[in-house]
DNA sequence: GCATGGCACTTAACAGCGTTAAGGCAATAG
DNA sequence: CTATTGCCTTAACGCTGTTAAGTGCCATGC
């Protein structure tokens, strides 16, 4: 029943989620939801552990890895996660989880930092820190699509999308030419700006959080 | 007006910013507000705009600092920008700009980051990188910490406000140590936590973006 | 002096939202 | 057989963002 939520919501977006929505997809009326869950948060809630649940063994990553490759891997996999649905990241950060499925990848996680020398606390603090830069990073990669509350009917490319015409915003940002350039390098490539992201951080967890023997890279 | 809104917004948080209660803010009826804006949304862009527009100055830096100094103010800027607000970094994220004033702090950034020998694109790189992890550590910690209310560093506690009750988390994680203890440390001092994943994400920023002939602190 | 027209606002209303209350119908249990 | 539980229905509530139409004010033009 989440997962048909999930599912709806890659059609209609955030906005467009609306608990009578849902229960047309279930052939049902809305009140009807009401015996499964408290309330729509509730709903959201088990959606974001749902979304979790399914890509748990991705997030855990291969026990015999190399720490850099272990939260490297996992990172790329809790993004296509939340890329996998529309407003992933809004859903997922929006929530509380229901239930204990997200510890035990993140178990993993830190059993394989703290064995490469890492202190728990020093552990807790790098994945943090990855994963506060993977879910800022695909919020910002999913808010420039489509805007919310425009209907994407038609077809229509996300560039389209008023505000985010790359060729009016050059023009704008006239006086600003790096920015302008950041704009382009920005707004292409979204895979390539993730990974050279994603290689500092793990490189910057590696010098600063592990200690001073460590190897930059 | 977008400031007695981003006011508002303190009180009520976002779920309790209707366009009525704005209105009564302003002892004027709802409908009067589309005389100034399009859409709902236009007014979030706007507070967006108008926070940074605020705190631009601070954004910039100062200008004959060193790169590392100058992102590490900035990001701090950035997050004491968001934090000014409840749901700050949710507004902020959720929308865009409706002018170019973001542009003149982005220009003055990257600048000195080319100046200190990145490229534009990896400068760039380098700089979304930062507000990418500032953003999603900030996300997070409005979402479960407290609230900024009437004062900012009050003798308020935040764990108060709303239930994330630590004890029962132990107890649901106890077959996750590592998580468990990660956890505490997460909730505790976010100041701390947002200074650690910052100078690592600096550091590495520094280590993989700038070329290599950079020292790695 | 008086009409013109824009500005800023009002009242009234609409469709849609999350949510609650009360009741119905089928299957199971005693 | 009756009673209970599980899952659903219809009806309705208050609230939301938003539109339509009308009102008064104030500055300008003749």
């Amino acid at each position: 029943m989440a997962r048909v939520a999930l599912d709806l919501l890659n059609e209609t977006g955030l906005d467009g989620l609306t608990l009578r929505a849902i229960a047309k997809e279930l052939d049902v009326k809305a009140p009807a939801l009401y015996w499964h869950f408290k309330d729509k948060q509730a709903l959201l809630d088990e959606m974001a552990t749902e979304m979790v649940r399914a890509a748990a063994a991705d997030l855990a990553g291969a026990p015999d890895a190399d720490w850099r490759t272990s939260v490297t891997t996992a990172m790329r996999a809790l993004r296509r996660m939340l890329l996998r649905y529309r407003d992933g990241a809004k859903v997922y950060s929006g929530t509380y989880f229901t239930d204990t499925s997200y510890a035990a990848p993140v178990e993993a996680q830190l059993r394989r930092l703290t064995e490469a020398g890492f202190t728990p606390g020093a552990a807790a603090r790098a994945l943090l820190t990855a994963t506060s830069y993977t879910i800022g990073y695909v919020i910002e990669e999913q808010a420039t699509g489509p805007r919310p509350g425009t209907d994407g009917e038609g077809g229509t490319d996300g560039a389209g999308s008023e505000g985010y015409d790359l060729a009016a915003r050059a023009e704008r940002l006239k006086d600003y030419p790096l920015a302008a350039a950041a704009g382009e390098e920005m707004f292409r490539g979204y895979e390539d700006g993730f990974e050279a992201g994603l290689a500092a951080v793990v490189a910057g967890v590696g010098v600063t959080l592990l200690g001073p023997g460590a190897r930059p890279v």
